[in-house]
DNA sequence: CAGCATCCATATTGATACTG
DNA sequence: CAGTATCAATATGGATGCTG
């Protein structure tokens, strides 16, 4: 076995594997973790957006990063995009059943990460201290 | 409200909130959810690994990204770094409790993803046949 | 074995300007 | 408003060579 393939988390041979380096699910996994993709999954799952809403609702993104990220996933079909043909123009994001699925799990690792901040900040000064010894 | 500050995962005010721009739980996010670092916890869920064993397991990593994602895992308190002073060294990772916390989460959305690759999929042949046209 | 230091190609990102 | 196009800055990643 020279990948994680088998022993993933779920299945034992599961269709789709993240850890294989060819699998498609690895990009998905890398559009939806990425450094955009996070947040702005993150975003949608508060309801629904316009795109330069969701762009003051989250935090340095650029224009075109926060385009480029929307296309992906809305690609991967997590992301509903709604363009009215009105003037001016109006487009509204938001996420597919299959996107709020990932989000809630996306959320449960944030909020698991942000209890254990206190914890990560202690072992960093450890860390620090240890190194520049 | 300019950023994603309120409304998060679990809490309406958390002491550390991973959508402000300069929060230190963004950074942990990233070391986390990070091209390697996601891969790196995974495989140290199934149990310890030395570090030539873990770069075998996780496919595609350089020697130069696997140290550093390591040290970053280590110096957030994720992963425990054993080196025993034998000749050859040896040097032992695995994860922490916490560490341990959040591959887990880390697993429920990648199994999250993985179950839904077929739809991704299919999405993407949607989204791919409407844009050429 | 377990790594660090260095160099260099390339991918990501950000500003800026422009369009429908 | 909702983007696209372009260019310059920067970060990332990999190959190589060396050390304890």
């Amino acid at each position: 076995m020279a990948t994680l393939s088998a022993g993933t988390a779920s299945s034992p041979h599961p269709a789709f594997d993240v850890f294989a380096r060819g699998c498609p699910s690895r990009s998905t996994l890398e559009h939806v973790t990425g450094r955009w993709g996070a947040l702005t999954l993150g975003a949608l799952y508060e309801g629904t957006l316009r795109f330069n809403e969701l762009r003051r609702r989250v935090d340095g993104v650029s224009e075109k990063m926060l385009s480029q990220t929307l296309h992906a996933l809305e690609r991967d079909g997590l992301v509903l995009r709604d363009a009215r043909p009105t003037n001016p123009p109006r487009v509204d994001y938001s996420l597919t059943p299959l996107g709020r699925k990932v989000a809630e799990r996306l959320r449960a690792l944030i909020s698991c990460l942000e209890s254990g901040m206190d914890e990560v900040m202690a072992a960093r000064e450890r860390y620090d201290a240890r190194e520049s010894a």
